[in-house]
DNA sequence: TCAAAAGTTGTTATCGCTATCATCGATTTA
DNA sequence: TAAATCGATGATAGCGATAACAACTTTTGA
């Protein structure tokens, strides 16, 4: 820095200042440091930076399993909106979450000097780590239950599970089947409380929710079972992956989609239009919330209140595997 | 820190020591040091840290876009790997491979000080951008070409497709129809290439390959195209995705997998053991692409040389969407 | 027993940048 | 015209850690 000073006949406090506040120095000069800062390719030392001004400009993201295509479909917006002001994305992974794994990976994002920490917790047992984060750090949560004293960006998912319910029923399903995710996520037990809200306020009868883990595995497993009961004619499944499985083993027992059996499923994940049939589905616009979560974090990390929880409306994507229920 | 110093009755840069070389410093006094570090709740700056080691504890990567299963394996792969050496990761997603597009992105890692760089290029026109990198960074490539001046770990797609291919002529099938990826990505072209050399060996008619885009869209519609013609027996689907969709238009056209036609893909996604018929296809290890990578980039770090290329071989993963050719 | 060696701890300077306040000339105002 | 104001730039002092060397203590060995 001192280099380009004196390249450009200045102190380096001007030079400083052409690179943070360039409407405070005259046009001429400006143009004069920048000239001297391109020809010795000159870049400032962030670390230098930060340690006098105390931020950093990168942001931490905690995420449950990255490879799963919510959580990196959620880094990505993220990603992609802290870019455009200029921040960078610092990712920890965790496998569990649970307070400790959770306040371990805030501490390394911490040490770091992260700005602020978006915590992507869709399970319920990260709630306990949630509510003891430190306290000077900004946080906001992805996909949690929305009781945190900390801002929570998530897609509605009872919203999602009642459209995909009444779709179902509208056909003239008699009642509708759910193969469910672990009821420890909030996504899960989301999906299950919709589901079960509208037999209810319809008066049909409620199966017992079949209880998967998101897999292909799990969903073919359950399928199995649903396509030996005749009473099946209608499953809303909690995600796409599983419903996958449930198409599989639907087929292999002989049972038609949609002629025999409808099939919803939930994500919207790319292939889910061609499978066969293409999948009827609740897309979440995970995109969208990373977006949201990202915004809200600024906030934060700018002392603006911010609102505080932001709620996104999942949408009905209907396609082949759901048909009227055939009389008799 | 001063203040840990005082409390501890010793000298900041003792403070430091205990925290950098323990053991350099008399077991008393680092116990002394650790409790009042315990008591203050003390963390060490990292910026400050970094300003006088030169050295920041962060890891650089550039993927072309995160939310596709193979970069969300491998990022997750380096993202472990990193952690164990007390590494944090900042992933810059891009969404074109072109010398441009890399260049910045290494350079905004670069203004972080990043310690170095993994750059998942997977993609022929990064051929360029990966040749004028900055000679003082680190650079680790993963999945491009080995003719580069940085170490490159990859998954061998030749062998892969050898294996997928020969899979299928060992069971009886006269040639092997191929829907490839889109040309200029590496892995597609090195699938062309293991897919063709057998069919050259072997003497069998080589067809044109159909050009997809790695979506399940692009194979349901080269599906439809195959489906027509009954010379086809045997189809070697340059990934899982586009598999989905070849699957799906094939029993749409009425025609039986793996009876009629068998069917390989590529990757092993997760579903893949759960599509109808679960489909045999070529497993890609990215988690340890990842791992592989981080080390080379490790040993570049600390100023090993390390191997310069390091390959994985895929394995050939048999389920049932492939059968012996009926006689006829 | 005492000097040399080894082990421990402290002092000082510095990493590269920006906050703060001082300076100085130019412009406006009375 | 002199005083007040303003805008642009510069000088100085840290931010919080570690490297390098200095100083002091303890061990070691003849």
């Amino acid at each position: 820095m001192e280099d380009v000073a004196e390249r450009a006949g200045v102190s380096a406090m001007t030079v400083s200042r052409v690179l943070n506040t360039p409407e405070k120095v005259r046009p001429d000069t400006r143009a004069r440091v920048l000239d001297a800062v391109r020809e010795l390719s000159y870049r400032p030392n962030s670390a230098a930076r930060s340690l006098v001004t105390g931020r950093s400009g990168v942001l931490g993201v905690v995420s449950f399993d990255t490879t799963l295509y919510g959580p990196a479909s959620t880094l990505h917006g993220i990603e992609q909106a802290a870019r455009s002001e200029d921040y960078l994305v610092t990712i920890v992974s965790v496998s569990a979450l649970s307070r400790r794994s959770i306040g371990e990976a805030v501490d390394r994002l911490r040490f770091q000097s992260v700005d602020g920490v978006v915590i992507v917790a869709p399970h319920e047992s990260a709630a306990d780590g949630l509510r003891h984060l430190p306290p000077d750090l900004p946080v906001v949560v992805v996909g949690a239950s929305d009781d945190l004293p900390v801002p929570v960006a998530a897609v509605d998912q009872v919203t999602g599970a009642v459209r995909a319910t009444k779709h179902l029923l509208s056909l003239g399903h008699r009642t509708v089947w759910h193969v469910s995710g672990p009821q420890d996520w909030i996504d899960a037990s989301g999906r299950i409380a919709g589901w079960r809200s509208v037999l209810e306020a319809e008066g049909r009868e409620i199966p017992e929710p079949l209880l998967g883990d998101w897999s292909a595995r799990s969903g073919f497993e359950h399928g199995k079972r649903l396509a030996r009961d005749p009473e099946v004619t209608a499953v809303f499944v909690a995600n796409d992956h599983m419903a996958t499985g449930v198409l599989r083993a639907l087929r292999e027992a002989g049972r038609q989609v949609p002629q025999d059996v409808s099939v919803v499923g939930f994500d919207d994940v790319p292939e889910a239009a061609y499978l066969w049939p293409p999948l009827s589905t609740v897309r979440q616009n995970f995109a969208e919330v990373g977006r949201l979560s990202f915004q809200l974090l600024l906030d934060r990390i700018d002392g603006r209140a911010g609102a505080p929880h932001r709620m996104i409306e999942p949408e009905l994507v209907v396609r082949e595997s759901t048909a009227a229920r055939l009389s008799g």
